[in-house]
DNA sequence: TCCGCCGTGTACCATGTGGTACATTTATTA
DNA sequence: TAATAAATGTACCACATGGTACACGGCGGA
């Protein structure tokens, strides 16, 4: 009988917990290598598994690939919750922590992983989609704090795309840094501008 | 004599001419798959010839995409001088413009193989680099002729490459043209206003 | 006419890939 | 302890890739 019910018992505990373990380990070495294109004999090395358990563990590349991103995905959304960041800042400030901490050598990895996801998702990845969605909606929350204007803080996220990917390729964050505040600076003062223009309309 | 001559002469005419018709065959495939990663045998069906010809033609996989991305480098060139651009009309009705180009469904399969370059470029392919500064170079010199002033050229710049990204992820060009006509029409009116300082500093 | 070269097709190779068959060891548990 | 299930290692497979060896055939020149 208990053997039964444990046969039926699919996940006992520690295997969950190797598995997440595992999964991290996995996250790890794509960060490392700063992509998903990593080789399941890559994989196993860098993990120190045989490729063996890897596709015993997961069941397969797929799903390696699904566990990881899942969990960057998570780990991201705790990074970037509103909370971690001080509510009373201009927009241009938060703008610039946040390139900050996205073009600090430390996040290389993470950033090149998360383009590599991109590309995906213009390649027709519908799980790379998502992730890219996801991504947005949470930088469009964490920004609607400080420019309560989704439309312009779509521009931002787009203009931050593209400053990321110059800096990808020049390795240099300050043409992107300079960028990002002047357009920060407009969109600040023509809130203003809205805002004065609104409290006389309403005088009036 | 005469064969000696000839023999020494490595690229008779027409060898050069089929080579110049195959590269072009192949860019058309390339653009076709909106990526450089496309294999021999592939890329041979494509192309309508044999595999064991196209490593004859070229002498190697990397042969092919240097000459591929040599070609696509000199279209580009050809499309984007700014001869092809009226001269005297605003910066937003230029950038539109280049907006309307670059999203214009029959122009998808360059878009994906230039940001297939691209991806290159930020994973350390130093010829995908220097695609890429090519084609910033490019753009700048175009829109300098519009909006004089190269920080801000290069923001324009930086924001258009993130709107290509939301383009070709979403499918949808409206918020990249929003975006870029908003950015566009700020620039232009602070580009008057220093203009006005300008001239009240020099009467004064 | 014969020779030699170029173009071409076919079959092949070495390597790397995701994944598996089989055997063996290592718990678990009755 | 004996029986059973899980964990693991080794060797392997099928397939795709870039590239090559070899043979064949036609064409121009002596």
């Amino acid at each position: 009988m208990y053997h039964m019910v444990h046969g039926g018992d699919q996940v006992p505990k520690r295997a969950a917990t190797d598995l997440d373990g595992l999964t991290a380990s996995c996250l790890a070495a794509f960060v490392r290598s700063g992509t998903l294109d990593v080789s399941l004999d890559e994989l196993a090395r860098d993990v120190g598994i045989s490729k063996r358990m890897l596709v015993h563990y997961f069941g397969g590349r797929e799903a390696i690939e699904e566990r990881a991103v899942l969990l960057l995905e998570n780990r991201l959304r705790a990074q970037f919750a509103p909370e971690n960041f001080p509510p009373r800042i201009t927009l241009q400030k938060v703008v610039n922590a946040l390139w900050d901490r996205t073009t600090a050598p430390e996040s290389k990895g993470v950033l090149l992983l998360v383009m590599d996801v991109t590309r995906r998702a213009w390649n027709g990845s519908p799980r790379a989609q998502a992730f890219y969605q996801e991504q947005q909606r949470l930088w469009v929350e964490l920004l609607m704090r400080y420019l309560p204007a989704k439309n312009a803080v779509e521009d931002v996220l787009q203009s931050f795309q593209g400053a990321v990917l110059a800096y990808l390729i020049t390795g240099n964050p300050e043409p992107g840094r300079r960028m990002l505040n002047r357009l920060c600076a407009a969109l600040e003062s023509r809130q203003k501008l809205h805002k004065k223009k609104k409290r006389l309309h309403s005088r009036g």
